[in-house]
DNA sequence: TCAATATAATACAATAGTGTATTTTTAACT
DNA sequence: AGTTAAAAATACACTATTGTATTATATTGA
């Protein structure tokens, strides 16, 4: 019984294979989703994988998929048409983002690794990152831009996102030193009729 | 004679391993930096490799170095005190990362996916951002922005930079394409002291 | 309790990759 | 041309990983 897993069920479900894979592909990248390092780290032996799945390539897509279904970095943004719902979206968006509630920045970001090497996965990739920029510009949409802006400071928002967790710059703050700067962030990247909106909505509460 | 490389010389120098070995990180990520696959995109065996190289970690850690010493994104950004001068400075770095002059946005993606599962590596990317964060503050402090906003603005300029290579948005869109946006994601990245700057700057030359 | 089923363990054959030691070939220099 | 030194080829022993087939062991439910 010794240097067995904590779970306490003695078998395996898919789900715990797939969990598996998924902390291997955070902490060691592509090169960490083996059968039998999975195995390894659950404390068993292949033999009961291949029950659960067809092959390695089996349990990677199955782990993109998993990605797609439960790692949305955005908030619902349905229903917004006025600024200061605009300008309230983006504060929880910013909450979302920063306290990482429901997401994981380096799922995100491994997921975002491979598909660059891998064509397959490129393509969910694309076809997620488009839809989450659809999303913004709507919001941005509401906040009173002109299609062209909100099609470009959509991009920016999204874009600036990507590179800050891709920096790995939200590991070295605490979660109050990002929360204080988040406001800055804001009104650097969503310009003036974000500020406008914002100081509308103080006036109100003052 | 048949089935071998290109190259006229017969002998393969440590350059050319240096260079197999990143056009195979960029193109297939970390797992495709070892020795044998070299050695055969080469048209040798691995025999010769251990002449140049101590062991696969060897050639790893030159191609850090390599990277670090040839993959700068930024432009000379040095004696820039003029706002006119900052704002000239932001267009030749613009002509840089958009046309990728002396400079690989793929290599730089590349390194930076090995970083975030080697701690090794991570550091001195770590150091390599700083620097370029740090230069590109000085800009913006140059443009007229105050410490605070200067900082931020570096920051989100690189994060932008970052994320937009980092989600392959240069590879969809032709260059020309990407120099008539390169001004609005300016106006967007920079601020109000840009647009001034740049609003003077066009009086000067109309 | 016993049978059925699901999962785990074990054993096997195969591929890919590492590093070292030895031999052969090639380039360069007198 | 003959010597020397560098690089390439070859051979070896070893580890990691894959997938399949077979056997063993739990859990579940009649």
């Amino acid at each position: 019984m010794l240097g067995r897993r904590m779970a306490n069920t003695t078998k395996i479900t898919p789900e715990e294979w797939l969990e598996t894979a998924k902390q291997a592909l955070i902490q060691d990248g592509v090169a960490g989703v083996k059968v039998d390092r999975l195995a390894k780290t659950l404390g068993v032996t292949r033999g009961g994988f291949y029950h659960h799945f067809k092959n390695q390539q089996d349990i990677i897509d199955r782990l993109v998929q998993h990605w797609v279904d439960t790692n949305d970095m955005l908030p619902p943004l349905e229903g917004v048409s006025t600024a200061t719902e605009a300008a309230d979206k983006l504060h929880e968006l910013v909450q979302r983002v920063v306290l990482e509630e429901d997401f994981s920045s380096s799922f995100d970001l491994a997921i975002r690794e491979w598909a660059r090497i891998d064509e397959q996965i490129k393509k969910t990739v694309d076809r997620v990152d488009a839809g989450r920029i659809r999303r913004l510009k709507k919001l941005f949409l509401a906040l009173g831009c002109d299609e062209e802006e909100a099609a470009f400071r959509a991009r920016v928002f999204y874009f600036h996102q990507i590179g800050y967790y891709a920096m790995g710059y939200h590991t070295r703050q605490t979660r109050s030193k990002r929360l204080t700067a988040a406001p800055i962030y804001l009104h650097i990247l969503c310009g003036q009729r974000y500020s406008e909106a914002v100081e509308k909505s103080n006036r109100k509460w003052a």
